[in-house]
RNA sequence: GGCUCCUUAGCUCAACUGAAUAGAGCAUCUGACUACGGAUCAGAAGGUUGCAGGUUUGAAUCCUGCAGGAGUCACCA
């Protein structure tokens, strides 16, 4: 049995066969005891010490000897001020890495594929241009908590709802028409995303233009701004798309086609993955019979104008627009739809949404409306909120060329880590295949490291010039650490015997590289329920450290006892398999050798 | 302007639901290569946790006010 339930419900006891306090182990918080101090587990006892009526130090000192009497696995106690620091007996760590050295899925649980789905929507991108920085963050998150709650026992299904159609597509299919002399991905060699993303640059300039030579002639900014001719095109062209025209619609797929081959290839080289995926040229139309049911039910309005509303009012909110006077419907209109499709699809126990926080309101009302029209799954929705990513000289603006490109991105960080590799690195021997591997994925590495390891909920700072390192707190340096310990246990692997280790007695590195290890199903549980990757990540820090620091000083492969020399080597072997997993997380791949 | 979120070392970030002297990395300085892999390790220096009050035995954490920053408040998505 895990030492910390043992010690709570000791603790439970304690206090009610002691001071009568009712106080069930769920409720007993342990903390790590601080390095200055000696122990293992720290019990805080001040919140009893008033029912107790005595000291702080009397209550601690009577709990600890209750404990330690009761439990073998407590070795001793001291008490400083109201702190009561346990100290678990070498033998329960000791039989804690006999018995999970070898699991290579330490800290993962099994999933049931029969339970009720975790829906995780994530990426989501529009059709009109290549993913960047900000989209690299989504689809890092997206795929990083899909693991971590997997690694929590969730039945995960991973989904994209693709943003296929709408005004700024035709845009682009504008502008390629007008300027663009018939490129295609093969005749420029240039990727498709990239290529569809030039027209739409190429569109807001001559656009621009236009509306500029409006305002010469004297109409109003905003006048001009429909009136230009490109727009008015455009919003023809949507027209006609919703029309079905078929020459619209045919240049809208092959333009599109284009867009999900350099998706699917930034998204290969992402590592990022789904189950589902949902084009929104489907499902825009959904939502709209939601609607009329709301009418129905009185829940929503109509205005004179013809248009649809609902009335938040009550809530402390607006009122929420959900069908134009013309009877279209809009975003919400069609989030509503694909929330109850997708809750039809999967019969989810969650529905999971990662999109940054500039839509906190939109989700806010999304779940009051879905309440309103009577789903009782409305609860069931829950938006991943995550913070900007910003450059030094502030957000990102495709205006000023300040959008950091993910295919560039990654091309910078593969040279990068090919460098840094060629500096540093024992791999010679690999293939010329073999290599490139591995600068990608130590380039990966860095980025999805550098991006994960921040609380996904703040707002972030990236500079491309000097934020990604390969040294310190950084992804490398746990993937380091992991093939440093591969090429030792690769050479201890001849030989290798199951020994007792139940006489050896462990020295403070050992015991603190331990204690780490023994915390990772609970680092993983409450990292799941708080959706935070990020503490994933700090954990595998952690424990690559407290394990370079024990290798720094300790022999392992040097040393003459046999027992112990097998401990470290099972110890090694354990730590390996704690930061392959937990790495693994975060869609990071840990090398054999680097 | 209304609402929401944020402000921790020069910089980038930690600190689980309030707890002991607020921790890491980068940058700076000093040590450790006769090596189980130095992309490492050991150490120094660096803080009035934006400011002012309050609650509490105890506050970076909870409450109020103020300052600064971000987001949002579309018949855009």
């Amino acid at each position: 049995m895990n030492i910390i339930n043992s010690l709570t419900q000791s603790i439970s006891r304690a206090l009610k066969e002691l001071y009568a306090i009712e106080q069930a182990p769920d409720g007993i918080v342990l903390q790590d005891t601080r390095r200055e101090f000696s122990g293992d587990y720290t019990l805080v006892v001040f919140p009893y010490v008033k029912q107790a009526r005595k000291s702080p130090e009397a209550v601690a000192a009577e709990i600890g000897a209750y404990v330690q009497s009761n439990l073998d696995l407590v070795s001793g106690y001291n008490v400083i001020k109201g702190f009561l620091n346990f100290e678990v007996a070498d033998s329960y760590w000791l039989q804690f890495v006999a018995g999970g050295a070898a699991d290579t899925s330490f800290g993962l649980k099994s999933t049931d594929p029969e339970a009720a789905p975790v829906v995780v929507e994530y990426s989501s991108p529009n059709t009109n241009k290549p993913l960047h920085l900000g989209h690299i963050r989504n689809n890092l998150l997206g795929w990083s908590v899909s693991q971590l709650l997997a690694a929590a026992g969730a039945n995960v299904k991973k989904v994209n709802l693709v943003n296929d159609r709408g005004i700024h597509i035709c845009k682009s299919m504008l502008a390629w028409l007008r300027y663009g002399n018939g490129e295609t991905p093969e005749s420029t060699g240039i990727k498709g995303d990239h290529l569809v993303g030039k027209y739409y640059v190429e569109f807001d300039k001559h656009y621009k233009a236009e509306v500029k030579q409006l305002m010469e002639s004297g109409v109003e900014e905003e006048q001009a701004k429909k009136d230009a001719p490109l727009m008015v095109e455009a919003q023809q062209m949507l027209k006609h798309w919703e029309d079905g025209d078929p020459e619209v619609r045919a240049l809208w797929e092959r333009m599109n086609g284009w867009v999900y081959a350099g998706f699917d290839e930034t998204y290969r080289r992402l590592g990022v993955g789904f189950d589902k995926v949902y084009y929104e040229s489907n499902t825009y139309l959904l939502g709209k019979e939601l609607v009329q049911k709301g009418l129905d039910m009185g829940v929503l309005f109509r205005k004179d104008d013809g248009s649809v509303w609902c009335d938040l009012t009550a809530d402390g909110l607006d009122q929420k627009l959900l069908l134009r006077r013309d009877g279209t419907s809009v975003y919400m209109t069609q989030d509503l739809g694909t929330a109850l499709l997708r809750h039809n699809d999967f019969g989810a126990e969650r529905l999971i949404y990662v999109v940054g926080n500039e839509q906190d309101y939109h989700f806010k009302v999304l779940k009051l409306i879905l309440g309103k029209l009577g789903f009782s799954w409305a609860d069931k929705v829950y938006h991943l909120s995550y913070g900007m990513v910003e450059l030094p000289n502030g957000k990102m603006k495709s205006r000023e060329g300040t959008v950091v490109d993910a295919d560039d991105l990654i091309d910078e960080m593969e040279q990068t880590a090919a460098e840094m590799s060629r500096e540093h690195g024992k791999n010679d021997e690999l293939s010329a295949d073999e290599q490139q591997h591995l600068y990608h994925i130590l380039a990966l590495g860095a980025l999805k490291y550098f991006i994960l390891k921040v609380d996904p909920t703040k707002n972030m700072l990236f500079n491309p010039a000097e934020s990604i390192d390969f040294n310190g707190n950084t992804g490398p340096f746990i993937q380091y650490t992991h093939a440093r310990i591969r090429s030792i246990v690769r050479k201890a692997e001849e030989g290798r015997a199951t020994l007792d280790f139940s006489k050896i007695s462990l020295n403070d590195k050992e015991r603190a590289v331990v204690k780490i290890l023994h915390a990772l199903p609970a680092t993983i549980q409450a990292a799941a329920e708080a959706y935070s990757p990020a503490m994933v990540a700090n954990y595998a820090y952690d424990l690559a450290k407290a394990y370079n620091s024990f290798y720094q000083d300790t022999p392992i492969l040097r040393e003459e006892d046999a027992v112990t020399k097998e401990f470290r080597v099972a110890l090694c072997q354990f730590v390996a398999n704690a930061l392959k997993n937990t790495m693994n997380i975060l869609g990071i791949e840990v090398p054999e050798r680097m």
